[in-house]
DNA sequence: GCAAAAAGTCAGAAAAATATGACTACTAAA
DNA sequence: TTTAGTAGTCATATTTTTCTGACTTTTTGC
């Protein structure tokens, strides 16, 4: 899901807005381990065991242009970027939280 | 989607849990118009524009198999088939709530 | 300048999800 | 017993998503 190419009812279907912006295998994974502390790309591969870069990559991206994430660079000794949890983002935490429960 | 087929971290990742219960095009509308009232399969055919018989019939499956919604035979002049939601389902129904607020 | 580490991109392959259209099964009424 | 309506299934095709492995870029330390 480079954009979204097919046309599906988020207008009618709220639930869907928010689950398509977390839809693709890594992108769950991905938000909750940000909830605990910013990511590296490296870091992140190693992590969720059975990824790979290029989906990865292209999560983090969509992760980032929805708004959930942001990106931070931070000159380091070997030069790090950082994704973490924007404000809005941060909105979406409580509703993890029920779903834990829920389930 | 016929049954899951990768293997993605549900055990690490609890909301991942709820996504994949309501991965896929079709369900997460499914589920917002079984709130409403039960569902008919050629009746939810047309509703959802778009669609096609084969894809709501797997996800119809789906997700009376992950125990959000059952199905009841109605002795009718034709013969009708209803979809509701179970007490499970109903209980996902205050998420669904908090998404819309939030979004 | 050269190596090494982090953070990617890119083209192509493989796998999974979704769509299409023909066909089936059941019931009831004519 | 034929017809019509509902609820599907099935094989196949198309589309989308995900994966693989090779390659690129940037920065710092030697």
């Amino acid at each position: 899901m480079t954009t979204k190419k097919t046309a599906t009812n988020s207008e009618t279907c709220p639930a869907q807005g928010l689950l398509k912006l977390l839809s693709g295998k890594w992108k769950p994974e991905i938000f909750r381990l940000a909830v605990n502390t910013p990511l590296r790309f490296n870091s992140l591969l190693r992590q969720i065991q059975g990824s790979n870069k290029q989906s990865l990559s292209i999560a983090l991206r969509e992760l980032e242009e929805v708004g959930l994430l942001e990106k931070a660079v931070i000159k380091q000794k070997p030069l790090h970027i950082e994704y973490s949890l924007t404000e809005r983002g941060q909105l979406l935490i409580p509703v993890f939280k029920q779903i834990e429960e829920l389930l």
